[in-house]
DNA sequence: TGCATACTGAACTTTTTGGTTCACTAACAG
DNA sequence: CTGTTAGTGAACCAAAAAGTTCAGTATGCA
């Protein structure tokens, strides 16, 4: 079993990036890692409503903290990210061709239930 | 404008994904297209509960719907996957190599505001 | 020491989500 | 026709999510 990866804490990697603030702070982490004050700073919501979103990220795995004196650094950690895009990649065949359309008339004849 | 699809109905996209009951009625359509009953009958849930979820997947253009009689037959529409895929592989670079904590440290003496 | 800064935690509010039930419409089968 | 099957729509509920405020804990700085 070397991909458990998928449903194990992968709902939650869902959940995560499924709220555009929390996708924003990724591109963010993305640039280097910064202090949470600074991650929050852009966005039009309280320190504290940040604070809560970085800690989901945490529980995703998508985000580490280190901390130094006061100060909380945040940085990405991608390594989910892989997960989903291998997940939606699963669907490529169907994009692909527009062969989804084409299978669509086949199978419909048996596979129907 | 051809690749609008970000951020336009980008968010429903993720937020449909973020439900596994979602993700497990996209799975079972990529089997070929069924009839709603047949698609609700694996959960443990009403037919009007996955009927919303549906009703989720269409609106994210996931899932469309033709008509036969009284059956709704539910086909899937994987394009908007691609760009969550790609999204993801944005954050390539940060799994590929370890380079996400070697960069880290180069940024941080800049970087970090 | 003593004040400002960088956060967290707890309590609370509002909105959204995921689910239910029940009544309804439409289509098919005898 | 009549009854059964396939599905939606509306009203409702409980729990979760997203945000707030306020109080508290460390750390840094003068």
């Amino acid at each position: 079993m070397q991909s458990t990866q998928s449903t194990l804490a992968s709902n939650d990697v869902f959940a995560a990036i499924a709220d555009p603030t929390r996708r924003a702070i990724l591109e963010r982490l993305a640039a280097g890692p910064s202090r949470m004050s600074d991650v929050a700073a852009p966005f039009d919501m309280t320190l504290t409503a940040v604070s809560k979103h970085v800690r989901i990220l945490e529980r995703a795995g998508l985000v580490s903290r280190t901390r130094r004196g006061r100060e909380h650094v945040l940085s990405l950690d991608a390594q989910p990210l892989r997960a989903v895009s291998q997940w939606a990649a699963g669907y490529e065949r169907f994009w692909n061709e527009r062969l989804d359309r084409l299978e669509a008339h086949f199978t419909r004849k048996r596979t129907l239930t």
